[in-house]
DNA sequence: ACAAGCGTATACTAGTTAGTATACACTACC
DNA sequence: GGTAGTGTATACTAACTAGTATACGCTTGT
């Protein structure tokens, strides 16, 4: 399985095929973190970003936040916000849907979102 | 809003009423931990403990765990680690459900367990 | 009088998080 | 051959987490 690191890193690198503005050194700039530490997390030296640095990270490299947060082994805080205000209800919910196919969560989704509610 | 610390001392207290070994002492005794650290936590002179920490006092004080959680600003590990296996798909759907009522949710619920899938 | 049990004040800490700051070695350009 | 840009090695750290350990003062039963 690919790591948080390796997958920046590779990301990172294809979008620089097409524009050299995706050195280490310059996307650390954008981001306002140093260099030196964007090329650590690239290769798994230390650990994945807080949540805010990689959220900023899917910013640049353009992919989905709750993606690259999962990735780094967090779940966004608004998420748990959500839960948080109805732990119970949200938890037989979630335990509940954790063995479901996507499909059938995917159908869920829907449901929920153009259903008469 | 009841604070973490206050719900746990008003529950604590509250058992006591009928069985005296819910001091302060013989429950950190039994969870294993200092009684002068409970006596903190309880006032809320320190930040919630821990997860695990949390989780035996739910189950000493007999308390739903999930809820317990919540109240310490935490989201069980083990629906984070839900989420965290399909990020986008889980991610969709709770803020689909954010504002829903807890009824509908509910129902939701109700339709996954006992539904045709 | 004193031991047992109570809650709590006080002092301390090992480990982790989330980075910064600086310097070094390499390559490419003009 | 200098300079601009690259990735990275190295050294350091402030703040936070999640507690422990000990001692103090109070009450209550015998």
């Amino acid at each position: 399985m690919q790591t948080f690191g390796q997958f920046i890193r590779a990301r990172r690198e294809s979008l620089r095929k097409t524009d050299p503005t995706y050195s280490v050194r310059q996307v650390a700039k954008r981001m306002g973190i140093q260099p030196s530490y964007l090329s650590k997390v690239e290769r798994g030296e230390v650990s994945p970003p807080s949540e805010e640095t990689t959220r900023k990270l899917a910013h640049e490299l353009g992919v989905d936040s709750d993606m690259l947060l999962a990735m780094a082994g967090k779940v966004s805080s608004d998420l748990q916000d959500v839960i948080r205000k109805r732990p119970v209800l949200f938890g037989e919910l979630i335990r509940e849907l954790k063995e479901m196919p996507d499909h059938a969560v995917l159908r869920l989704v829907r449901e929920v979102r153009d259903g008469e509610w």
